[in-house]
DNA sequence: AGTTGGATGGTCT
DNA sequence: GACCATCCAACTG
């Protein structure tokens, strides 16, 4: 289980805790376990890159709400990005998980991307048939290396929107042990937020393990970030 | 090794 | 009707 308390204060402090978390879907030997390595903080309304810059929405309601709870959304017409709510009730702050190790249930995170790819039933899909053949010889280590590849690869949808994470019974959540170490954590400026203004754009709230084989293909890219 | 553009649909102006 | 907290294949050099 992942303590409420350890999210309910600032959003920096809370993505930090969570660098080194496990995510896990289900129970039993098919469960799906993975380390997080790669987050991004967004923090309150006066955040211009956060789904709360313009209010209370129904799609971003669960950013409101108590800390715990998953935030899920859909970006560009097809990818599910999964958030942990911060911070105290009526403020609005998440952590967006960016990438994640996988640990256990590979086979089924495998099962789960191909799932994603959608009914490759009928033929003369060329493109689609190499997008399977390359996941199914993708390291291990890349299944989950980026937002939408998180969800795709636990089946994570927004269904799960609003979830409680910190309850041991729900079927996707964190955990956390005292066997889990303290991961160096590196910091840069958040990806894919173009549209927001300085200083929002070169805020310093991507937190992620420095080197990690699991990062995020735009982390690989974007190669600024200082350790801290 | 780096750049570009297509897929695809919900959300907000 | 424009814009996305993305991913990947197909290009260029």
């Amino acid at each position: 289980m992942f303590p409420r308390d350890l999210l309910a204060g600032d959003t920096e402090t809370a993505a930090r805790r969570l660098i080194g978390a496990r995510l896990v879907r289900g129970s039993g030997p098919e469960a799906r376990t993975g380390r997080i390595v790669e987050v991004e903080a967004y923090i309150g309304l006066e955040d211009l890159a956060s789904h709360a810059r313009t209010g209370r929405t129904k799609r971003n309601a669960v950013m409101f709400g108590p800390p715990g709870a998953a935030y899920v959304y859909l970006v560009y017409g097809m990818h599910n990005c999964l958030n942990v709510v911060t911070e105290a009730e009526g403020r609005p702050a998440a952590v967006l998980i960016r990438a994640v190790e996988p640990i256990a249930g590979v086979d089924e995170m495998r099962a789960s991307r191909l799932g994603v790819l959608g009914g490759g039933s009928g033929r003369r899909e060329t493109a689609a048939e190499l997008s399977r053949r390359r996941v199914e010889t993708l390291p291990k280590a890349r299944l989950a290396a980026g937002p939408g590849l998180v969800c795709a690869a636990f089946s994570i949808d927004r269904r799960d929107d609003g979830r409680d994470l910190c309850d041991p019974a729900s079927p996707i959540r964190l955990e956390i042990t005292d066997e889990d170490e303290q991961l160096p954590i590196a910091v840069g400026p958040r990806i894919g937020i173009d549209y927001a203004p300085e200083p929002w754009l070169s805020r310093p709230w991507r937190f992620f393990v420095p080197g990690h084989a699991s990062l995020s293909i735009a982390e690989a890219r974007d190669r600024r970030g200082q350790a801290s």
